[in-house]
DNA sequence: TGTTGACCTGTGAGCGGCTCACAGGTTTAT
DNA sequence: ATAAACCTGTGAGCCGCTCACAGGTCAACA
């Protein structure tokens, strides 16, 4: 299979595909003409990095997990301990996004009811300066 | 005040500071020295940029704003469009946040009872791929 | 046989919002 | 006088792609 099959094949684009092979997630064999040619085994392994990245695994997780794979044939301790990392970043960048979330509601909401103002020595935009003063 | 000093004082890093400055957010006054030197209408600049900021505006955002700010004397509008736009994205990405957290959290629980297992001609780790597998 | 057009190549840069590094100049305190 | 702490501009690195460029390859059709 040339590049563009292969992403066909998994509804992703040539750029990614050629991302991973870039960065050597993906080892396709060369031909005569300077082609890259995807095997089956490059087809599981494309699956595989699909599926770690939806798992939340950054690309060099999946690069250290394809590297133990290859050498210790055993890995899942290493997929356990990096999960386990990456959801308490996930954790954390949820509650972040809770917190944002939540204030621009109330910032919006409480706009609601302010007319616009000009600025002034002080004050650049009386909503957003206004809204943190009251907030901190 | 000089970087150290406004930095300290708002209790960011002087690299933001001059990442500020560097892309035009803050205009600093420039001495014999080449030293830059902040007046106090550069902190309440810094201060707004950094409340800005906290409400999830970008720093093209705020560079929006304050063009605005100088030229029409009336920022509130754009600042009121800019908001609806980012908080959209923010639902979106605290959606997605919240769908990836949930399948990290299924997958290390399934995780508890499976066992470590080698790689396989049509498998890298069972684990990620079976756990694929199940959800599609 | 020629020519289109779809595909392919490698390399480099861009996105956001900083953060870090480098090599050297300035100021301040002892 | 000297050392420590500060300052400068510039460039690169982070992440995971995405886009652009200039040119090479190949199948189909006239």
């Amino acid at each position: 299979m040339r590049v563009k099959q292969i992403a066909d094949a998994l509804d992703i684009s040539v750029d990614t595909v050629r991302y991973y092979t870039r960065i050597g997630l993906l080892l396709p064999n060369r031909s005569h003409n300077g082609y890259k040619y995807y095997r089956p085994a490059d087809v599981t392994r494309l699956r595989f990095i699909l599926s770690a990245r939806s798992l939340g695994f950054s690309v060099n997780d999946i690069k250290e997990i394809l590297v133990t794979s290859s050498q210790t044939n055993a890995p899942c301790p290493t997929v356990r301990r990096l999960i386990e990392k990456r959801l308490k970043e996930t954790e954390q960048r949820y509650q972040d996004m809770h917190e944002l979330r939540e204030r621009m509601r109330l910032a919006t909401s409480e706009w609601q009811n302010k007319p616009d103002q000009p600025p002034t020595a002080d004050t650049i935009c009386h909503l957003i300066e206004g809204f943190t003063a009251l907030k901190s």
